[in-house]
DNA sequence: GTCTATACCAAGATAGAC
DNA sequence: GTCTATCTTGGTATAGAC
């Protein structure tokens, strides 16, 4: 994204190299059950040189993590700064965050084993799921107030937190469930649907039709 | 359940001693991360001795997975049987399901890594879940006749597996966001409140009150 | 059925030549 | 920066005495 001369971009600098195949790899399987040696040789590396790289396994980890991070804040900073009313705007900042949570969605599949590996990951953890949940919440006040949907103020709380819930753990059901093994791009609008879902009941009809087209996209 | 001569009730065989402590170890902890000296110490016995009851580790899981499958296959099992119209029925489903779920919540951490560690376990783990979406379809169809609750056709199969995800992973949600480290009983009632929300918005008005009477017992 | 001792192995990590 | 070779650790599992 900022390669000094791009006049090979068929290869990046190892370092990136590195960090791709390693969350291709980790997006697969947990990271407990990716060795090193693996990770280097799908990088066409020798061990030995991933190891000048990266010092562990965890400083791997912590990298990638590093890189969701910085894009999750853009994202609800980018909702924060939003004031529009536009209908379209809740739905694009769902999709975003969810295709966010899919790219990294090694992050997600055991919490607690990777805070357990990587315990300097705890705070940073939370504070990034908090982020995402007042992003949400935002945007349902901001659409309370357009009129698009209508929650009671009970339910608004255990609404978000199905919303989390749901965003992070669809893939694990379809891979379970649907026997899918090979989770695929094309499986996202599924995902995306089951979370709609857990609005459907409280918006308007207008705002039903602004969903349902986004959906057909 | 059947133990010849119940006079010592204090301690049961050396194997079911062993079930005990390793199930409450699995829950803590996923299983990769428990290590076979652990799980002896805890038992108060030698490993060579937790090695003669069980061979490998994955035995130890597989034992375990069996106690929740007929557990499930139980719960399953009765809720089809049943065909009273009694609004207490459904709920009283949802709440055992709900706890069988909470006292093998290792199984449900990471299911992929636990189908990678014991490969035979795909096919049961996918027939208890089908058994118990299909248990809860059957509720709803009974709800819905009884003029409980109404959910468009388009709506219920999303549902069903939002039903199946959040009762599957509250847990995790609660423990990370909440900073919950060791959950116990009490945090039951608020991940049965998060499935039960998910209900709501369709129940009829009776219905609603019935489920908000069964949350506060 | 329970223990002690030990073999085995895979994975993370380092040293040092090129 | 990249490689080869090697060390180290810790966890699973076995042998065999009691």
């Amino acid at each position: 994204m900022a390669t000094g001369s791009d006049a090979k971009p068929k290869l990046g600098a190892t370092k990136d190299r590195i960090l791709t195949s390693t969350l291709a790899l980790f997006n697969e399987r947990a990271p407990d059950r990716v060795t090193t040696s693996e990770i280097a040789r799908s990088v066409g590396i020798n061990e030995g040189n991933l190891y000048y790289h990266f010092k562990t396994k965890e400083a791997l980890v912590l990298a990638l993590f590093k890189k969701f991070e910085s894009e999750a804040v853009d994202l609800v900073q980018a909702s924060a700064r939003s004031t529009s009313t536009e209908i379209g705007v809740y739905s694009g900042f769902l999709r975003d965050w969810f295709s966010l949570v899919w790219n990294f969605r090694f992050l997600f599949r055991d919490l607690s084993a990777l805070v357990a590996s990587a315990p300097s990951l705890t705070e940073p953890i939370k504070a990034v799921s908090s982020g995402m949940q007042s992003a949400v919440r935002h945007m349902i006040n901001q659409m309370m107030q357009a009129g698009f949907i209508s929650v009671p103020e009970k339910e608004q709380e255990p609404l978000l937190a199905n919303v989390w819930i749901v965003s992070t753990y669809w893939a694990v059901y379809l891979g379970l469930q649907e026997g899918v093994v090979n989770l695929k791009e094309e499986h996202l609008g599924w995902g995306l649907n089951q979370v709609s879902s857990l609005f459907r009941p409280y918006l308007s009809g207008e705002a039903r039709d602004a969903l349902d087209s986004m959906l057909n996209r």
